[in-house]
RNA sequence: CGGGAUGUAGCGUAGCCCGGUUAUCGCGCCUGGUUUGGGACCAGGAGGUCGCAAGUUCGAAUCUUGCCAUCCCGACCA
């Protein structure tokens, strides 16, 4: 099987589709816009969903399943959010299926089993879960009710890139109630630094937090929260969004709750996702020309061990000392695996590991175990050396430690040197085209002048950054006063 | 959805323009052997709805039409 990867520099599309598709983590379907995600891809998501369900438990929230198809007079409710998702909605209009009288053996839609009402598959559950939590809602008691749910959406997309836009993709969603804006907002804000933190951490991946302008904000929401990260080819990816509803779909939904005062109130919303995207933005921030580089605290496998063996007699006593080493490391929690297959030689393995983008490979021959060492190699920076076995497991523990903090720091340098400020239009378009990443500007504040910069130079604003500082200056387009930065980019 | 390209064995491909034996080659796969410190070698072998469906023709991978999927560019997009 070929393996050869298009380079970064050649062409960076056919790159990152050689990642996903060589590197085994998701395939192409028989069906327009989705993907199949294939084992070692899905173990991926696995350990980041499972460590954001533990952080959304931290932080007192509980899972709940609701319906995938909403009924459109539900869909419909808020209007603001029905009509920005409307272009890009499946329906479900019919419910049965039925023999071809003219064509034996073909199936044709019944026309007599056409629904009612027609069904929106979810592209988000606002409308379902809004429309149930009134009947959850009536005190002030009932509240905070803090709910998210693990799902799949679709979303009617025109142009489709794996994990980066599929029209089905797998998501989180959290959907909270609340008694006063104040809660509300903090909610919002509680949940966006959870997700900083999760992508920094785990995921390796520097982010800058803001806040959407109105253009980019969430269909229906008061203030769209982001999280916003840098790809290597200087292109902005959006990583998490958190939602500050205000009273929009309350009031639209008919949610009031009694408070301490005995008065109605509306509650007060928010609503927060990531989806599998993730997994593009991780591969695009880490990973190089030799394959996918994963972070070791959400790597599905963090260490490979390959054996060199010379002739029959060999294979045995090799096996036995791994086996003893393989324990050691599951009793420190390090996720290994043993690759003794007989059909690759060593030199096929290491590269078919670099490519999967194992962080740490754990070679060892007669010659070693002579000598109690291994060959111990790091996927982030491809150094290889020799150490002893006597306390390896604690060795490649801390290894795995230190290249996560190297490939956050890596990302880090190069999301930090690529921030820019540009104080004119020439200068703009000119980092823009050259450079690339985020440009630092100012704006005048409205929708037009955004709309504008976008229709010349297809970048927008990805948010004003949180605790942003004030200063005064001229819009890089128009000239009028702004009272800080903003930052722009091409995204994804 | 518009423009461009592609689809032949698991992967990568030749053949298509100009229709005509048994569809080419490499990798991978299977069997046996030799091997194993950076993508091993020898020998033998298996594997094909030529994307799908109609049509033209004595005959279609090749020509025509429709459809499906993928990639790139655009429009679109929390």
């Amino acid at each position: 099987m070929s393996k050869e990867l298009t380079t970064r520099a050649a062409d960076y599309s056919q790159w990152y589709n050689d990642l996903v598709i060589k590197g085994g983590l998701a395939d192409y379907s028989a069906v327009r816009g989705c993907m199949v995600i294939k084992p070692y891809g899905y173990a991926l998501w696995e350990n980041m969903r499972d460590q954001l369900d533990k952080m959304f438990k931290d932080t007192g929230h509980v899972n709940a399943y609701f319906p995938l198809f909403i009924p459109k007079s539900l869909f419909e409710a808020e209007e603001k959010n029905a009509e920005g998702f409307a272009k890009e909605c499946a329906i479900v209009t019919h419910y049965r299926l039925k023999t071809d009288p003219n064509n034996k053996g073909k199936l044709i839609v019944d026309p007599e089993a056409k629904l009612e009402e027609e069904l929106i598959v979810r592209p988000t559950s606002e409308a379902i879960i809004w429309n149930t939590y009134k009947g959850w809602i009536q005190s002030y008691r009932d509240l905070p009710l803090l709910i998210n749910q693990w799902a799949n959406v679709v979303r009617w997309e025109m142009r489709t890139r794996l994990f980066l836009r599929t029209a089905e993709f797998l998501w989180q969603e959290g959907h909270t109630a609340h008694a006063t804006k104040q809660e509300a907002i903090a909610e919002t804000e509680q949940m966006l630094n959870v997700y900083a933190d999760f992508v920094e951490e785990y995921m390796a991946v520097p982010v800058i937090k803001g806040i959407k302008t109105a253009n980019e904000r969430f269909a229906g929401a008061e203030d769209t929260y982001c999280i916003e990260a840098l790809m290597q080819d200087g292109k902005a990816l959006q990583a998490g969004t958190s939602h500050f509803l205000g009273q929009n779909f309350a009031k639209a939904f008919d949610v009031q709750f009694m408070n301490k005062e005995n008065k109605l109130e509306y509650v007060w919303a928010t609503s927060w996702g990531v989806s599998t995207r993730l997994i593009g933005a991780l591969i695009m921030a880490h990973s190089d020309d030799q394959g996918l580089i994963m972070p070791p605290k959400i790597a599905p496998l963090q260490v490979v061990i390959v054996p060199i063996y010379k002739g029959e007699e060999s294979k045995p006593v090799i096996d036995a000392k791994v086996e003893i080493l393989v324990k050691e490391f599951k009793a420190l929690g390090i996720r290994v695996k043993y690759d003794n297959s007989d059909n690759a030689r060593p030199g096929w393995k290491f590269a078919e590991y670099e490519l999967k983008g194992v962080p740490v490979r754990i070679a060892l021959g007669m010659r070693d175990l002579e000598n109690n060492v291994v060959e111990l190699a790091r996927r982030d920076t491809k150094e290889k050396q020799s150490v002893s076995v006597d306390g390896l497991p604690e060795t490649v523990k801390k290894l795995l430690e230190e290249i996560q903090r190297n490939i956050y720091n890596k990302a880090l340098a190069f999301r930090n040197e690529n921030i820019r400020e540009a104080n004119s239009w020439d200068e703009f378009v000119k980092l823009l085209d050259e450079k690339g990443g985020f440009i630092s500007a100012h704006w005048d504040g409205t929708g037009e002048t955004e709309d504008k910069i976008k229709d010349q130079t297809k970048a927008t604003i990805r948010c004003i950054p949180m605790n942003n500082k004030m200063e005064e200056g001229k819009c890089i387009l128009t000239g009028m006063p702004s009272g800080q930065r903003v930052l722009f980019a091409r995204a994804y």
